[in-house]
RNA sequence: GUGGAUGUAGCUCAAUGGUAGAGCACUGGACUGUGGCUCCAGUGGUUGCGGGUUCGAUCCCCGUCAUCCACCCCA
């Protein structure tokens, strides 16, 4: 074959495609639930409002940004994540900044270049809320609490939310000190990568799996034993308010995010089922970067899911295959073709008026088929009913597919409508 | 970027150093206007791609691309 799709992408088929129609549907209900309003953000932004936010020094934007240049020379680059791009959106349009607390979220595509495996795309899909302007332990329950929620409505209750706190511009500077002089000392026990992030980033040696690395990391100072007053003070309130809601979680104080704009609060909320991916998403307070984008000061916080993730981890049964159409009509002789499409055609009812619609799926061969293969492909549609082609004296025949049985001849056209009308079955969403 | 496994019909898989087979699917038929069961027949593959070894490779070697898994990191 002379094409195929990129590395690290995928076709979406119908099967398959339900389910995501299906998420989609359930993460809006709960984000107006919640009353989070969605915005649609472009899929390629300017690249610095990248590498000013996440972190010129994360892997992100080191080497897995899909970075291109413009026909007048623009260095753009498709997104890598949402909440940069909503944070920029909430800047530019003014009537996002009308409440003082904003609400939004957006689903779709990210992009990162990365070895793929399971759970891992180089393009892929996300569902993200951010809520800005409030600064107080409230949002950030709220967050988690909607994070949850999401995951509560399609069915994901075995989960484990992590919970950290990263401390602010006042004491997280003191603390990264802290750590590499810790880690300084104990260079010679930690492996090559962790050496190299001595230098570039000593906060994500907490995070390292390695298992030599373990007792040194065992024995290195805890963020949440640095943390300013108001920080420790805010942290402690937050766990409060979870409690206060219901909401189980696990204290992490080794949970260090990839990407720099995180203050304060960070979570991610893991499920198994997903391999070695197992966070189904994360997030976290960014209380400096509406204001480092040239913005007000304003603080926020947000989440993001991953929806390959998500679908991974409530199941990957194959949805049972949706009836295509509710009745085939059938051409007995070659030349009834046209015939059929013209009554399959006003059948479907497309043409009245909406509040008198009531649309009937019909389907029809156009390969020229013998009448017993159309009988069968009907039976594969999942058609409740097959009407014949062309007419008999004593009207149209319809056989009731289920029962096996041939009903009463509709005489007429109309007649015929209103009769599948009357017996057509509501259709069921996907599941 | 690193490591491991894999790559044969639409799908799931088999086979042998001598120019590939099954089941399902698909198409037609056995069924006197009409399906679901059963049966019969048929379509369909330059064995991922490119080189090499060999009289000859799908099976051996090298490269490459892709997929899967793991590392890194994250969703």
């Amino acid at each position: 074959m002379k094409f195929q799709a990129p590395k690290g992408t995928h076709d979406i088929l119908p099967g398959e495609v339900e389910r995501w129609q299906w998420l989609e549907e359930r993460t809006r209900g709960v984000m107006a639930l919640y009353g989070y309003r969605e915005v649609r953000s472009p899929i390629f932004e300017s690249t610095d409002l990248f590498v000013r936010s996440v972190g010129e020094s994360t892997d992100i934007v080191r080497k897995e940004l899909y970075t291109f240049q413009d026909r007048k020379g623009r260095s753009l680059t498709l997104r890598p994540e949402g909440t940069a791009p909503l944070v920029r959106a909430f800047l530019e349009n003014a009537p996002l900044r009308e409440d003082s607390q904003a609400r939004l979220y957006y689903m779709g595509p990210m992009f990162r270049y990365e070895r793929p495996q399971a759970g891992r795309y180089r393009q892929f899909w996300q569902i993200g809320a951010e809520l800005l302007g409030s600064a107080r332990p409230e949002a950030d329950a709220e967050m988690i609490d909607l994070f949850r929620a999401v995951l509560h409505d399609v069915g994901l209750e075995e989960v484990t939310v992590l919970l950290n706190s990263l401390g602010d511009a006042t004491c997280r500077p003191a603390y990264r000190e802290a750590i590499r002089a810790y880690f300084k000392q104990h260079e010679g026990k930690l492996c090559g990568d962790c050496k190299e992030r001595l230098a570039t980033n000593p906060l994500r040696i907490l995070d390292c799996k390695v298992p030599s690395c373990a007792p040194v990391i065992a024995g290195a100072p805890s963020v949440l034993d640095s943390l300013c007053p108001e920080c420790a003070e805010h942290f402690e309130a937050v766990k409060r308010a979870l409690t206060g809601l219901g909401i189980r979680y696990e204290i992490a104080p080794r949970l260090v995010r990839g990407l720099d704009y995180y203050t304060r609060t960070v979570f991610e909320i893991h499920a198994a089922g997903l391999g070695a991916q197992s966070a189904v998403g994360g997030g976290g307070r960014y209380d400096q970067l509406v204001k480092d984008f040239g913005g007000p000061d304003t603080p926020a916080i947000g989440f993001s899911i991953g929806m390959e993730r998500l679908l991974l981890s409530i199941g990957a049964d194959a949805a049972p295959a949706a009836p295509q159409a509710d009745v085939v009509v059938i051409a007995l002789k070659p030349e009834a073709g046209i015939e059929a499409q013209a009554l399959a055609r006003t059948l479907r009812g497309q043409q009245e008026a909406p509040e008198r619609r009531s649309p009937l799926r019909v389907l029809t061969d156009v390969a020229g088929r013998s009448a017993n293969s159309q009988m069968k492909w009907a039976s594969k549609m999942g058609a409740k009913w097959a009407v014949f082609v062309p007419k008999g004296e004593d009207g149209y025949a319809v056989r009731d597919m289920a029962a096996g049985k041939d009903e009463q001849r509709q005489p007429s056209i109309e007649e015929l409508r209103s009769w599948l009308l009357k017996r057509r079955e509501p259709v069921e969403s996907a599941r």
